[in-house]
DNA sequence: GCCGTTTTCGGCCCGACTGTTTTCAGTCG
C-alpha cells in the first residue's frame, strides 16, 4: 500500500466521521491524510526502518492513526474503515466532487433515497426526487444537477501538477532498469498541458521483453489491459493509464514526435512532408526511391525532422499548432523562458492566515531553490475564513519582516505584501495608507464569483486603478475540475493592465494555472508582462512554479515578459509606487 | 484524535454564503 492509498482512506474516514456529526475527529483524519499527502518517503519505508514508533514521529500522526496505518500496512485492509464503510456504503470520492454536496447531505442522500454514487444522484435530482426532501429544494436539486453536468465536461483529466511526481518516480525506475537505452515521456505530459488524459512513455530496448514484464508488475498498477513486445497499456491505482511503446533506435525521434503530438502540429507537420514528396510518421520521415521503396531520411531525433524540413526546432509546449510552424519556418519563435530563470515568488500564504509554514520557513526552502526574493502575501481581513489580517495585523507583519531580513541577511529577501480582497464593487478592504507601505500588493476576487461579466470586468479594473494595486492574483478565478472562471472580459482586463501599469498572475497552483495559456499568451501579444506565483499554501508547495512556468512557455512567454525574473531592485522599477 | 516556548487536559479557524427556513444547517475555503 502506498502513501497515496492511506492517505485517501483516512481522508475517507474523516468524512464518515463528519457523517457522525462527530467534532473534531474529522479533521485529525483528515490533516493526518494531507500530511502523507505532502511527506516524500514513503510510510512503508519508515515503517519498516522504524516501526510504530516512527509513524508517530509523522505530524497530525498519533498513536491511534499510527496504528491505523499499520494495519494497513501489514493486512492491506483496516477493519474500522471497513465498519464505517459497511454503514453508509457510498462512492465518497465520487459525491464529494458535486459541489454543495458534503458528508451530511451525502448521509441524507443515502438514508432517504439509497443515493451511493454519481449515477443515481443524477437519476434522482432528474426524476425530482430530492426537492422533496426536508431541508432541500428546486434550487438545491438544481445545482446538483449544474454541478455534475459541469463534472462531465471536466471529464476524467488529471491535474499535471497533482500526477506529475508519480509519473517522475515511473519513469525514473524504469530508466534504471538493465536494457533501457533511451526513455522519455511523450504526450500532453511532455507539453506540459494543464490536464493530461493518460501516460505515454517511449523506450529504446534491444530487449524490450524483461521492460514489459517489469513495467506491467509496477506496484503502481491496478490492471493490465495489454502486455505485448511493443506496447503494454496497464490502468494505475490512481486511475491513470500508463502506456510503454518500445520503439527502434533509429525511430525514437519520429516517435517521440508523434507521440508527443499535438494532433493537429503533427499535421501540420506532415502536410510539409507531403509538400516535399516525403512521408512522415512514428517511424521516421521518408523519402522514395521508387514507387512504394521509402528510404528513411529523418527520425533519430527529433531536431533532425525539424531540420529536414527547414524548421527551426519547436519546444514541445509550443506545439499546438497555434502559429508555431510560421514562426519555425522564418526563424522567429521566441525564445521561451526557462525553468530556472524565476528569481523570485510573488505570492506566498503564511500561518499569518492559511498557509502552513512560517515566514521564515518559507524564506529557507526558498533559498534552498536558489530564489532571491519572496513576498509574503496574506489575505486579508474581509476573508475572515482564514484568518485574514486587517490594518493593524498587517503592520505587525511588516514589523516582523524588517526584523527577519536583517536576521537573514536578505538571503532571500522578503517582500512585504499582501493578497488583499476585491470587495464586490472593485474597492479593497484596506486601507490605501496601509497598501503604501508594502512592497509589492496583489489584489484579488475571492466572493461574488455571479456578477454578471460587464460588472466583473468593472470590478476588476477599478482594483487595477488603484494607485498601489501591482498585481492581480489568479485573475479568472477558476480552478480546474472543481470550478469554471467567473465571467470576465479578459481582454478588457489585459487592456486596462497595460494602461494602468498593472500585471497579471499566472497563478502556478496545479490546478489553478490561471491565467491560462491561452491569456497568457494575449496578454503577451499585447505587450503586458506578467508575474508568475506558486501560491504555495505550505513550503512543499513552492516547486509548483515550475507548473507556471510551463504555463507561461505555453503562452509563448520569455524570460523578458515574466516581471520576476528580474532581480529585485530591476522589479522594483516595474512596480507602481 | 492530535497537540503543547500559554496547557498532558482542554482546546481545536471561523465567517460568508446559500438555500432553506423564519432562526439555521451545511458547505466552503
Amino acid at each position: 500500500m502506498d502513501n497515496w492509498e492511506i492517505a485517501k482512506i483516512l481522508k475517507e474516514i474523516g468524512e464518515y466521521l463528519e457523517m457522525e456529526g462527530e467534532a473534531f475527529k474529522p479533521r485529525a483524519y483528515q490533516a493526518a491524510g494531507e500530511a502523507i499527502e505532502e511527506m516524500d518517503d514513503s510510510l512503508s519505508e519508515i515503517y519498516k526502518r522504524g516501526g510504530l514508533k516512527a509513524l508517530e514521529e509523522i505530524p497530525s500522526v498519533g498513536v491511534s492513526i499510527a496504528e491505523k496505518i499499520e494495519e494497513l500496512l501489514k493486512t492491506g485492509h483496516l477493519k474500522y474503515y471497513e465498519s464505517l464503510k459497511k454503514k453508509t456504503p457510498v462512492d465518497l470520492s465520487q459525491l464529494t466532487t458535486v459541489e454543495g454536496v458534503g458528508p451530511k447531505i451525502i448521509k441524507k442522500l443515502y438514508e432517504k433515497l439509497r443515493i451511493k454514487n454519481l449515477e443515481t444522484l443524477e437519476k434522482a435530482a432528474r426524476a425530482g426526487k430530492i426537492r422533496k426532501l426536508e431541508g432541500f429544494g428546486e434550487k438545491s436539486e438544481e445545482n446538483i444537477l449544474k454541478s455534475i453536468e459541469f463534472l462531465k465536461q471536466s471529464g476524467k483529466r488529471f491535474v499535471l501538477g497533482f500526477i506529475l511526481s508519480q509519473v517522475e518516480v515511473i519513469v525514473e525506475r524504469l530508466k534504471r532498469l538493465k536494457g533501457v537505452e533511451k526513455i522519455s515521456v511523450a504526450g500532453s505530459i511532455r507539453r506540459m498541458k494543464e490536464t493530461i488524459g493518460d501516460l505515454d512513455i517511449l523506450i529504446v530496448s534491444e530487449k524490450p521483453g524483461p521492460v514489459m514484464d517489469f513495467f506491467v508488475s509496477m506496484p503502481e498498477v491496478k490492471q493490465v489491459l495489454a502486455h505485448g513486445q511493443t506496447k503494454s497499456a496497464v490502468r494505475l491505482k490512481n486511475g491513470l493509464d500508463a502506456d510503454l511503446r518500445v520503439v527502434e533506435k533509429k525511430s525514437f525521434g519520429a516517435a517521440l514526435c508523434y507521440f508527443t503530438g499535438s494532433k493537429e502540429h503533427n499535421i501540420a507537420l506532415r502536410e510539409i512532408a507531403i509538400k516535399n514528396g516525403w512521408k512522415l510518421n512514428e517511424y521516421g520521415l521518408f523519402k522514395s526511391k521508387s514507387k512504394n521503396d521509402w528510404i528513411q531520411i529523418a527520425g533519430e531525433t527529433e531536431e533532425e525532422i525539424y531540420k529536414k524540413l527547414s524548421l527551426d526546432y519547436i519546444e514541445p509546449e509550443m506545439r499546438e499548432n497555434w502559429g508555431e510552424i510560421e514562426l519555425a519556418k522564418n526563424h522567429k519563435l521566441p525564445k521561451l523562458i526557462g525553468y530556472h530563470d524565476l528569481k523570485g515568488d510573488l505570492q506566498i500564504q503564511t500561518d499569518w492566515t492559511d498557509g502552513a509554514n512560517s515566514i521564515e520557513e518559507y524564506a529557507l526552502a526558498a533559498k534552498k531553490m536558489g530564489l532571491e526574493y519572496i513576498a509574503i502575501t496574506d489575505h486579508t481581513k474581509t476573508l475572515a475564513m482564514t484568518g485574514g489580517c486587517d490594518e493593524k495585523k498587517l503592520l505587525r507583519q511588516m514589523a516582523f519582516i524588517d526584523k527577519l531580513n536583517k536576521k537573514l541577511g536578505g538571503k532571500p529577501k522578503i517582500l512585504k505584501g499582501a493578497e488583499v480582497n476585491i470587495l464586490k464593487n472593485g474597492s479593497l478592504d484596506i486601507d490605501d495608507r496601509v497598501l503604501a507601505k508594502l512592497d509589492v500588493v496583489a489584489a484579488a476576487v475571492h466572493s461574488h464569483f455571479n456578477l454578471p461579466r460587464s460588472e466583473m470586468t468593472r470590478r476588476i479594473s477599478r482594483a487595477m486603478a488603484n494607485p498601489f494595486v501591482d498585481i492581480i492574483f489568479h485573475p479568472t478565478g477558476r480552478i480546474i475540475n472543481e470550478r469554471p472562471p467567473y465571467e470576465v472580459d479578459v481582454e478588457e482586463l489585459i487592456k486596462t493592465a497595460k494602461k494602468t501599469k498593472t500585471y497579471l498572475e499566472i497563478d502556478a497552483y496545479p490546478n489553478r494555472l490561471d491565467l491560462k495559456d491561452e491569456h497568457a499568451k494575449k496578454a503577451i501579444e499585447a505587450g503586458l508582462k506578467l508575474a508568475i506565483d506558486s501560491d504555495a499554501h505550505s513550503i512543499n508547495h513552492l516547486q509548483y512554479l515550475k507548473f507556471g512556468i510551463a504555463q507561461a512557455r505555453r503562452g509563448w512567454a520569455t524570460k523578458n515578459d515574466i516581471i520576476n525574473t528580474r532581480p529585485w531592485p530591476d522589479l522594483l522599477k516595474l512596480l507602481k509606487h
